[in-house]
DNA sequence: CTTACATACATAATTCACTTATGTATTAAC
DNA sequence: GTTAATACATAAGTGAATTATGTATGTAAG
């Protein structure tokens, strides 16, 4: 499991991307498959996610549609045009972000 | 200048590594070589790097020399044993951070 | 000669993203 | 019938950062 102090900074990045990757989803879908694609060394947790999820409808980057799963309630996220547009500069900032670091670093990637 | 949401967590994966690479450094002159290895992408504010420094050398991974300028003071940092240590294992955790996040954004780096 | 900027350290107050803890409720497994 | 997984939510607390402030020297410009 990686120290989660790293971690920091990059939650809304990884909802957003993941989002983006793989249409319409709910909270708990996200968790599970950022904890696959990661091979279960990134687990989100539900006081970071549902709260980074709220936020990001209230900013107007994810809009929602409740549906009742038997008994149950699921809320499932897709982005908006705006979320689309954040999504895929976040992403290019973290590019960028890790170019810098590997040369402060001076390590090689890949 | 890079989002400094990223940033959190690096900061002392970026002071120990630049410490391997240059040896004997003080705390203005740290500053100078990561806006330089960045391209001045990167500005370590003091408040963030003393506490820093402060707390490293606490922990035993850093120890210090105070030379006197003229007039001025210096504070050199050296990395102890343990210090050269927790740098390579910092960056290691860094460089498998980043390999894992790759796989979750679905980015290539390089 | 004084103003501004760079050098060089330090710390206190504040922020805010995250962790930890707690709560509710359904479904499945044992 | 208890544990674990599914599925949401929020409140309290933490801690690494930012922002702000303070001290002091060296130097270039006008």
């Amino acid at each position: 499991m990686h120290s989660s102090e790293l971690l920091k900074g990059t939650l809304q990045t990884i909802i957003l991307k993941v989002l983006k990757d793989h249409g319409k989803m709910y909270g708990y879908e996200i968790t599970q498959r950022v904890k696959e694609l990661s091979e279960n060394r990134m687990m989100l947790t539900e006081g970071a996610l549902y709260p980074t999820l709220h936020k990001l409808e209230a900013e107007g980057f994810l809009k929602t549609e409740t549906v009742m799963m038997g008994k149950r309630v699921r809320k499932y996220y897709t982005l908006t045009i705006q979320g689309r547009s954040i999504a895929k500069e976040r992403v290019s900032e973290f590019v960028d972000f890790i170019k810098t670091m590997s040369n402060v670093l001076q390590v090689e990637l890949n």
